[in-house]
DNA sequence: TAATCGTGGAA
DNA sequence: TTTCCAAGATT
């Protein structure tokens, strides 16, 4: 390639340059991201992208903010219990990142002298980094040659030469395509670029193409059916599910909960005291699976909650319980004023409420 | 390969 | 109101 062409590309090809000109224009201002040329901290950068896996950034923001505040270092991650990493976790969802993210910083710590990795093909081994993580951090902390390929840039990378096979068997077409475009220089600009285009240009709906600085070369722009891509294989919706939570407030206001397996669904995190949760649920034996002997209150209404792959509903029993009853086998007394910054999903933070009203 | 795994906000 | 989906990983 002459000096004379890469100067001045042609309008067609989708030149890495014009993408990282927009960026450096048009970026968006984020925690998590350091001052134009320096290197932000590798653990700030693995901390962002395990909390925005499949979360908006918005919804991020605050739990970045108080895990940096409470634990400034992998090292100080590292320090506590996992318990303490769930309750602050709690409410954000996808709770196996969680105790996936402090796995990794006891590794990081322990087998890698308390300093991230930098090349791609480490990070891949530690617990929670898969394959966009791996490229993400790589790229963006140490600047590696790396092409990390999420949500949006499947998005752009799909309109811009028009796949027709949907996802995700299209993800290894997708993510060699990307490739290609990514520069030898500036790669963490680069993806974070392509993110950003995607974010807040190429959106799945009504994309702002005028101001896309790719419009040009953009094969599904072109043909005008940008908004079609990228094409999907639908996917089964889950069938509903139902049980009975039991809510046991005592007279000083603590309240009877328990610890849920290790794994599966909410792994390792708080509840109250419930039925199954089953297709075939029937309130009529519900009262069997009360924890204690009590007089039951049926609370009027129901909770509902949508999980991803199943939606919820929960009726409700509450009960008063005298100072001298003991929690039974496997459960334990919450005192009022931990039950904030317990580690409760949002699903028994409604149940809680809704035993309340 | 296909399920599993949360939540809340935007359209 | 319903639908979609947001910087995916694990099994």
């Amino acid at each position: 390639m002459t000096l004379a062409k890469r100067k001045a590309p042609k309008k067609r090809e989708i030149s890495s340059a014009a993408l990282l000109a927009w960026y450096d224009r048009h970026k968006r201002k984020l925690p998590w991201r350091a001052e134009n040329g320096v290197r932000p901290d590798p653990y700030h950068v693995w901390l962002s992208e395990i909390m925005l896996q499949q979360t908006t950034v918005k919804a991020v923001g605050p739990y970045y903010a108080r895990f940096l505040d409470r634990w400034p270092t992998v090292a100080d991650l590292a320090a506590v219990r996992l318990e303490e990493v769930l309750k602050l976790w709690a409410g954000l969802g996808y709770y196996a990142r969680a105790r996936n993210l402090h796995a990794c910083a006891r590794v990081i710590v322990e087998e890698h002298a308390g300093i991230f990795p930098e090349s791609e093909a480490k990070l891949l081994k530690l617990p929670g980094i898969g394959a966009y993580t791996a490229a993400a951090v790589a790229a963006i902390a140490f600047d590696h040659k790396a092409t990390p390929v999420d949500g949006n840039i499947e998005r752009v990378v799909s309109r811009l030469f028009a796949i027709e096979e949907p996802l995700p068997a299209s993800k290894p077409l997708i993510r060699e395509r990307a490739a290609t475009l990514t520069p030898d220089q500036r790669a963490g600009d680069f993806a974070q670029a392509m993110m950003d285009l995607g974010a807040t240009i190429c959106t799945p709906k009504k994309p702002a193409c005028a101001l896309c600085p790719w419009s040009e070369p953009c094969i599904a722009r072109e043909r005008g059916d940008q908004e079609t891509f990228p094409r999907k294989t639908a996917k089964a919706e889950g069938k509903l599910r139902r049980g009975a939570a039991f809510v046991v407030m005592r007279e000083d206001g603590a309240l009877l909960a328990r610890t849920r397996p290790d794994k599966g669904l909410l792994a390792g995190m708080t509840e109250v005291p419930t039925t199954d949760w089953a297709h075939d649920f029937d309130i009529h034996d519900a009262s069997a699976h009360a924890p204690i002997e009590a007089k039951w209150h049926r609370v009027a209404g129901a909770v509902n909650h949508v999980f991803t792959h199943f939606p919820l509903e929960l009726i409700v029993y509450r009960t008063q319980a005298p100072k001298t009853v003991r929690a039974p086998k496997g459960m334990r007394w919450i005192a009022m004023q931990e039950i904030d910054g317990e580690a409760f999903p949002n699903v028994m933070r409604k149940v809680i409420a809704h035993a309340m009203s």
